[in-house]
DNA sequence: CAGATTGACTATCATAATGGTAGTGACTGG
DNA sequence: CCAGTCACTACCATTATGATAGTCAATCTG
């Protein structure tokens, strides 16, 4: 008995799951992205045992998300860095970051992304970058793709819901 | 010896994905955004076993994000629905969205967010809601907020490093 | 109205995954 | 040469997960 994988489903989120969905993995890449690189650095900011991480990062450079990479060799000294799939999973983080600041910071924000100029607090919110219009029903909806399965199109006929339903002012 | 918690980092990622970061919890998440409501529904979408499903959804209901409500008493049926919280948690699974269908499926995007008027796909980007521009560096870095601990600090002096390092077009 | 089916679960149990501690090997700094 | 750093591996005690089976109430089927 394996724990189930995600990524035989045809559902893009599950098969983005499948790859970052563990528990120490989303915030092994925010300290990524941070700017750590060493082995001791994740281990000292996450608290997290070293034999977990080992067995993280692994999985994250098997997945593509970083690269292990030797900078040098008199004492074998590794460092990981994002890839191009990593910088990717940026916006995910970031609607992460927004979503924990509204929702369990009874104390007030920690983080905060401000106007570098004005010093004003951003607010986040996802839109189409050619026409800078919100992504929400009823201006934009989930539609199958070309590759999509049979049971993707039932699945998404009358628009998915996760754009919010079509009258709905979710 | 329990799984560790992240609740009681001051990081709002650490906080958000102490609550949804288990194996199974977005993917309820995601058909509860596609409109589904009952057990057997998110069950037989998921392959999930009944056991798993009782304990994830119970966390959902504890953790704020999904409501059980009573919809039959003649035979006791509940029904699961998003709340507010919940609801706010769609541009996480937009963003997962996004990075899985640009990076795991090979064969072409099963769902795709599409103009609703005119087709044509959409490119989702996170800006800031008021000026419109991206969320990037240098425009946006991330700062500390009022509540921020002295470790906080330390750490967000220089960026953050999740939108990009100032003069890095990552 | 007996029997089958649906809906929403709980119980049980074998396997995986996680967390903690300790130890290893290659250096490095003093 | 002795302590310390770095990047791990080994080992083991707990948890969590997954599969199957069973429960209980009600409703459909014939």
């Amino acid at each position: 008995m394996q724990r189930k994988r995600f990524n035989t489903m045809s559902c893009p989120i599950a098969r983005g799951l499948d790859r970052v969905g563990e528990w120490w993995s989303m915030l092994i890449l925010r300290d990524a992205f941070a700017g750590m690189t060493r082995f001791d650095q994740f281990e000292k900011s996450l608290g997290i045992a070293p034999a977990m991480l080992t067995r993280r990062l692994k999985a994250l450079v098997e997945n593509g998300l970083l690269t292990k990479q030797r900078y040098a060799s008199h004492p074998p000294r590794d460092e990981y860095r994002l890839t191009a799939r990593g910088e990717d999973f940026r916006p995910v983080l970031l609607a992460l970051l927004a979503w924990g600041n509204a929702h369990f910071t009874p104390e007030g924000p920690q983080m905060q992304i401000i106007d570098a100029a004005s010093g004003e607090v951003a607010e986040p919110v996802l839109v189409d970058a050619r026409s800078g219009r919100k992504l929400q029903a009823p201006d934009f909806k989930l539609a199958h793709g070309p590759a999509a399965t049979a049971a993707m199109r039932a699945r998404l006929a009358g628009g998915g819901g996760l754009l919010g339903w079509p009258g709905v002012g979710a």
